[in-house]
RNA sequence: GGAGGGGUUCCCGAGUGGCCAAAGGGAACAGACUGUAAAUCUGUCGGCUCCGCCUUCGGAGGUUCGAAUCCUCCCCCCUCCA
């Protein structure tokens, strides 16, 4: 039962797999390659959601166990799905879990028919099956649901991966049957480890069931990032071009280069949100991170470059100060600015692939930060 | 004037004869962060020719094999009584 797909391709770059193209969900139409804000609980950490929409994030994630446990569903699409209660008029991309169950993995245990869970806020028992997740997913009402699948961690044994993929697969399955809200997109996520044929079997078994896109999981998890790109190049010819491609959970600005390189067409990480939280800041010319005392006396912006709110109105001493005196204010302007950061690469990104000159602009951009 | 308490490494503050360059906080400095249990975590934090040595616990002297810790005098701070 295939879907018809979301995606539309405008063009692919000569030099490389990087593709410009869009998406289409039942709240708009977003562009690719796109960077997705990480919102987890509701909400893109200090900033609001008129802060993204100025920024031009045009989608963002959230995250089923999380919401699942606070507030609850229900409450949620009491309040006509996630979009009404976060007030967020772009698009929403729900995880299903399934990270969860490899990050809180002490909280969780994995049986054929789900993962138990003990909650992180109370302890009390929880428990999320595939079919939960894309019951959950529905009621949240968000326009793409991910499968619920599991995350191995690196290193893994070939058993492990393949005891892995097949659950997964078993699961995605199950996902797809419980997939009743044909309007919402559903996506599978292949697994595999780092054993690529792992991968290509997974890819295969996902397509035969039938998504609305395809997601790389399992990667960034503790692998040099040679390794990760190889599995990123490894796996993406395995999936149909037709479909969106996306890479979870990453990355660095280079890793972001580097996936679209290889014919990634959606990202998200929590990189750009937790790094500014902590003081560490993205620039054209490389990563900084602000609370160092080179910057005490510091009058420029952040970012010569950058076009932000951030870099217009303050100076790197003031970013300082705030972050040294641990000012609300800090986090906010620091998130502000990394986001944009993050959004206008992508958008960068973009326009080159459009002008088919992605491999000029890869050189510029890594050219650029031997500078710092 | 009388009685009592106290001065410790940038700050607060433990320590009352060896295991003390001195607990613990804080500040400062540096680093990490990849589908968010993260406004979190880690490391450094007297000096040096750094598996050892030197200087340091208000000041000066003394006791002792050995003192931040005991004794004497001095300086300063706080509380209460006059």
């Amino acid at each position: 039962m295939q879907n018809k797909s979301p995606f539309t391709l405008h063009c692919t770059s000569s030099e490389c797999a990087a593709r410009r193209g869009e998406v289409k969900t039942r709240q708009g139409v977003f562009q690719t390659p796109v960077f997705m804000p990480v919102g987890t609980q509701g909400t893109v950490k200090a900033v609001t959601p008129e802060n993204l929409q100025e920024m031009n994030a045009q989608i963002i994630l959230g995250n089923t166990y999380h919401l699942f446990i606070r507030p609850g569903h229900e409450l949620i699409e009491s309040f006509g799905g996630l979009h009404n209660f976060m007030n967020w008029k772009g698009s929403i991309l729900t995880d299903s879990g399934g990270f969860q169950i490899f990050s809180l993995k002490e909280l969780a245990t994995i049986t054929e028919e789900g993962a138990a869970f003990r909650s992180h806020l109370d302890g009390s028992k929880l428990f999320l099956s595939p079919e939960d997740a894309i019951d959950v997913q529905q009621s949240l009402g968000s326009d793409i649901m991910m499968c619920l699948d599991t995350c191995i961690p690196f290193p893994a044994t070939r058993d492990e991966a393949i005891k892995a993929t097949d659950l997964t697969s078993r699961w995605a399955k199950r996902c797809r049957q419980a997939h009743s809200k044909r309007e919402q997109l559903l996506f599978g996520i292949v697994q595999g480890g780092m054993y690529p044929d792992l991968r290509k079997e997974h890819a295969a078994a996902l397509i035969d069931i039938g998504f609305d896109g395809y997601a790389i999981g399992g990667l960034s998890v503790g692998e040099d990032k040679h390794l990760m790109h190889e599995m990123t190049e490894e796996t993406v010819p395995c999936l149909p071009k037709e479909y969106p491609v996306y890479l979870m959970g990453v990355g660095t600005p280079a890793d972001l280069v580097e996936g679209v390189w290889r014919g990634i067409d959606m990202f998200d990480c929590v990189m750009p949100t937790r790094n500014a939280r902590n003081g560490s800041l993205f620039t054209s010319k490389g990563k900084i991170s602000i609370k160092n005392s080179r910057f005490r006396d510091d009058h420029t912006p952040l970012d010569e470059e950058c076009t932000c709110y951030t870099c217009r109105n303050y100076s790197r001493a003031y970013l300082r100060h705030l972050f040294q005196a641990r000012e609300i204010l800090s986090y906010h302007l620091n998130t502000i600015h990394n986001l944009h950061y993050y959004l206008h690469l992508m958008a960068d990104i973009r326009q080159a692939i459009e002008q088919d000159r992605f491999g000029q602009f890869r050189k510029d951009f890594y050219s650029k930060l031997e500078h710092e």
